[in-house]
DNA sequence: ATCCATGCAAACCGTTTGCAAGCAA
DNA sequence: TTGCTTGCAAACGGTTTGCATGGAT
């Protein structure tokens, strides 16, 4: 692992850290495990891949662990959670990653792709919904979708 | 039911003819009641309670029609889904509504309330996102999330 | 008469829960 | 030692599917 990513990642274990002695949760081996392994993982993931991953690479963890796991990680904001409406709830870890929106590529009601995009205007909206419907937003989940092209990977 | 509502549906019972008809669907009478019913209600709703609604109404449905039907709705554009991730998938009319977006607000994970706001510059983003990324949107879902204050119906 | 659509129930699948055993504090 | 966490398996809940019956064409 190269120096950045080294520190990126201790940093990560170090919020982690935090977040659990701050809510008076233990600091088990299986969340760290789980945590390393998630921050290995580019781009979306569900839970029976992490579960399938994990089981490969040796690591006796149950399904039950990793959804509370997750949840305590989505909680830190160490990861996200999108619901896409494919089947599984889809997460991705979201430490100093710029967060961004998303537009699904389907293909006769497959996702064939996910990519990402970034808006600032979404900010402006937000600041003039919160005026105008008099609340306090905590968050947002904006997607396109978009029909596959024929030279779109099958 | 007031004239221009009974215009309106007459419309919509016209476009749900068309679409059968188009794509070769049976024009059955469980088909047009749920259209009836599911225009009779107001705000979302999921299947259950659609079916519930039914039910109290003295039809003979069954859910598995119900998921059927309210597919067909979805792809001649009379019925909209969301998927807010609170449990089931939710529906609502769509013909002649002005098209919107949402803000979900929570108290400590449950839904509490529903608001909507529409903003002209998701049209505007959605044009530049396809310019940037080269693809062809069909559609979009932005939700903002927001925490319950305690004027906040219960 | 054909064969799509329906109602019913079972299957499906992602997620949650219950419980005994394990281990962090 | 205490009681939160874990792994396992069963339960759960929304949705989908299989199948015999029914009805639109």
């Amino acid at each position: 692992m190269k120096t950045p990513n080294k520190e990126a990642y201790d940093n990560v274990q170090q919020i982690f850290t935090d977040y659990l002695l701050a809510h008076g949760h233990r600091k088990t081996p299986e969340r760290y495990t789980i945590l390393r392994e998630v921050y290995n993982i580019e781009g979306h993931f569900d839970i029976e891949s992490l579960y399938m991953r994990m089981k490969r690479n040796k690591y006796r963890v149950s399904r039950a662990t990793l959804y509370n796991t997750i949840e305590l990680l989505i909680e830190c904001k160490l990861v996200t959670r999108h619901l896409f409406g494919n089947g599984s709830a889809q997460f991705e870890k979201s430490y100093k990653l710029r967060q961004h929106d998303h537009v699904i590529v389907e293909r006769d009601g497959e996702v064939v792709n996910i990519m990402e995009f970034c808006d600032p205007r979404i900010q402006e909206i937000q600041a003039d919904v919160e005026r105008l419907l008099q609340v306090k937003i905590t968050g947002h989940s904006l997607t396109f979708f978009s029909k596959a092209t024929d030279n779109e990977q099958p």
